[in-house]
DNA sequence: GTGGTCTAGACCACC
DNA sequence: GTGGTCTAGACCACG
């Protein structure tokens, strides 16, 4: 939980945001529980408190956590998927570019499937949730 | 081909990299065939020369294309997947990073399936190439 | 009545002076009615009583309630009107923002008139009272 | 143009962002347009460059202003609104919240229509664009 | 040159 | 206690 890498190219702040997003789905983190506090967290990890401030800001905007003025913050426990054009072209390319670089490393198309099957296993939530 | 978007965020000379790899996959660049001079390639698509160079730089670093000094730019014709740990966590994350956002958008398992089977009816060139 | 949405970022001391507020024009409250004490009101909306406190103070700043001590709280029967420069800008601040993201939703001249319109009519106290 | 009052209880960032929405509507600003760079304005508005910087992200979420790397921010010439159910909420409380000060400052129905038409032709992209 | 990220440390409002 | 904002100053990737 709360893994990020600092020496990856891709920013904290949204490692740490996927982070929590894939713990939810892993079961980790249910809907109403909650998060750690950003000072506490910033501790914990040795990272700045604004660092975790914007992964935070970053979720709330999604709507994937709340925040409860003065109380604290907290996995959304009504979360509703929307649909965004946007969004679904960024997931695609994400595929798209998965594909490609898994092709030139060798995999042919079982191979790629194979390898969706065992992340959709690890990722349950996708299975079974509402 | 080469399509770039100069208002997404991520690098344009990757983009471009992304895109002649893709080409290839699609068969729409084929080995053996000669790429556009990085001049030519930058005054078409009105870009930085230097970031055509760096995308070629990318592509040859990866062995997709090679140059040859005083002739011009060339799709590898001799390409051989590399089995490369770092690159495989990175396919993996890829994926992974796909699916938790496919989610959020309200996909179950079989949706995701879905999109993957038709990107790889799209890259025709996983199934049938070397 | 006394509607507050915790996981709003607006106060909720403020969301519920607003509510009052709101409560008379729309003469869910009249003038001169008894309010519920702060203690009883923290216990029926879960609400820590510093929250409830702190919003009748600030009514009781804008002379809209009065509390009379040892006997309870009150909607003012006579209330006057204040003019205030600041307050005026204020007002026309929200109503600036107010039409400013209307038009970024794709909201013309007269969606946004039929939207007061429709407004006013809920707040009927608007036209008729004093 | 830019205005801020930094003794203002709503944040910097925040007035910042409004104001360039309010300017492009007031057609202060135009469509493709330039916006100074972060550290100018930061400079010239004495504020901290970070501030200036949520302030732009906050309109690029909203695909107000676009920015392409290493060149700069722009006005947007393809916004295209979007339906919010939220957003709408959000507008219509903005409304509501006026009317009801306004009716504490004495103000009545014909009021504040006037005061909503005096602001649309302040604001006359409202009316013209597109 | 541009924007993007991060750290350090401070102050504030809210509950 | 909590999150939110702001400043100061640094470093980096991109074009």
């Amino acid at each position: 939980m709360f893994n990020v890498d600092i020496s990856s190219s891709t920013p904290i702040y949204q490692q740490l945001a996927d982070s929590v997003k894939e713990g939810i789905l892993k079961g980790l983190l249910e809907p109403g529980e909650k998060l750690p506090s950003v000072r506490e967290l910033a501790k914990t990890m040795t990272l700045n408190p604004n660092t975790i401030q914007k992964a935070y800001q970053e979720l709330e905007r999604q709507k994937v956590i709340v925040t409860l003025r003065g109380k604290g913050t907290y996995i959304s426990s009504d979360y509703k998927p929307r649909k965004d054009e946007d969004k679904l072209m960024e997931v695609k390319e994400l595929f798209k570019k998965g594909i490609v670089e898994a092709h030139y490393m060798g995999f042919r198309k079982d191979d790629i499937l194979n390898m969706i099957d065992e992340l959709l296993k690890e990722l349950e939530g996708v299975e079974n949730d509402d």
